[in-house]
DNA sequence: GCCAGAGTTAAACAACTGTTTTAAATGATG
DNA sequence: CATCATTTAAAACAGTTGTTTAACTCTGGC
């Protein structure tokens, strides 16, 4: 087995596991037997169980932004103005398409996005702001210019809501899509439901306040 | 030390440490020793620690929803007309106004309420599933009488947006109101951060399909 | 005054945690 | 082919976890 196999069969084992149980309920011991190599092989690869979790994001969250500033630049390119609503939809298409295109589950990359935020590992909300804390301000920013007349401060707690919304629905994906199913029959996808929440958090971007 | 103090005693440093750090995170030792009393008292008077968990819930949740149901029969009993921005109102006034009456923290009650919903304790799910759902119904349908224009699977989504935005905004509050401190110089009070929850949540709850 | 039962205490339990060690095996390079 | 760094393997490490035990103290009712 090369090195690279082992490194990316124990970040295989690592992203699903993270995402089913959470950083501490999930053991070195379940992710090394999960992926079929010896224990130290975590310690000796990534250092410790800390930066393995790094690790894990760092594979997400690249590609991912990547994909995003390209899409950006695109947007940008064109010439047109800038819209609420076609932000968002750079946003979750990118979440969507890129990642899926890679073999990454997107809603697998939202529940460790959830879990990020969430759980407490300080060293892990450090990591990722200052990696990929550029991406973020620079949407954060644009979205900003499309919304000239919200003051500053009401903007950013709505930027806030906009993404409890987006990362507790989507992490959660699964669990609300089945009640739903249960009590209405009606299934949804996953692009259906990022149809449903760019005019809600545009919206909610948007409104006047009162 | 009489019966009742050690039971609220354990309960008191259990919820302050859970929220802080997560369940898994919590060890029974550091309870026992924040609380200052024996470390077999836990399982002497809750059985276990999942049942300790659950225990910390209840006692949060009860006199919120039953302050919350009081609320929705004066209003009812009003007979006015239920508006949404007034419905959300009240559940935000309850949660702040009602919970801190009887000397608890209404973000640590966030806190708490993110985290049943993030970390994975299926026991706490089910436990408040079938100890609030009827609640919880009750709220979602009197909200949904006030968007009669709104499907009802749509309407089930934008719940859930609205849940997101509202759980994780005001559970990461003190995160989020160190940045815009920081950034803009700008204090907001929780009180003022619902203020700007109410319009931006009834705007996405309401919003016309595009 | 005494005694049953509730409450508390310290100690020990077995299981599990992340990490390290030591030795063997592997594989590329000269 | 021999060599040496890289990689794997199994075992042991020290520490922590939730839970249980058994002896102890205290209190309220007769």
């Amino acid at each position: 087995m090369s090195q690279t196999d082992t490194v990316s069969r124990i970040l295989d084992a690592a992203e699903v596991l993270f995402a089913e149980r959470g950083f501490t309920e999930t053991s070195l011991r379940t992710i090394t037997s999960t992926a079929g190599v010896n224990l130290a092989a975590v310690n000796y690869h990534f250092g410790s169980k800390k930066e393995l979790i790094q690790a894990v994001f760092e594979r997400f969250l690249t590609p991912f932004t990547d994909a995003l500033e390209s899409e950006l630049d695109r947007r940008i390119a064109s010439g047109q103005p800038l819209r609420v609503e076609g932000l968002l939809e750079s946003l979750y298409r990118v979440g969507l398409g890129s990642l899926s295109e890679r073999g990454l589950d997107p809603q697998r990359f939202m529940r460790l996005l959830g879990l990020a935020y969430t759980q407490f590992q300080g060293h892990l909300r450090r990591f990722i702001v200052s990696r990929y804390g550029e991406s973020y301000r620079r949407f954060a920013g644009l979205l900003a210019e499309a919304l000239p007349g919200v003051d500053p401060v009401t903007f950013y707690w709505r930027l806030y809501f906009m993404l409890g919304a987006t990362i507790f629905t989507l992490s959660s994906y699964d669990a609300i899509e089945a009640i739903l199913r249960e009590d209405f029959g009606a299934q949804s996808s996953l692009q259906e439901t990022l149809e449903r929440l760019v005019p809600a958090a545009s919206a909610m971007l948007k409104v006047e306040a009162s």
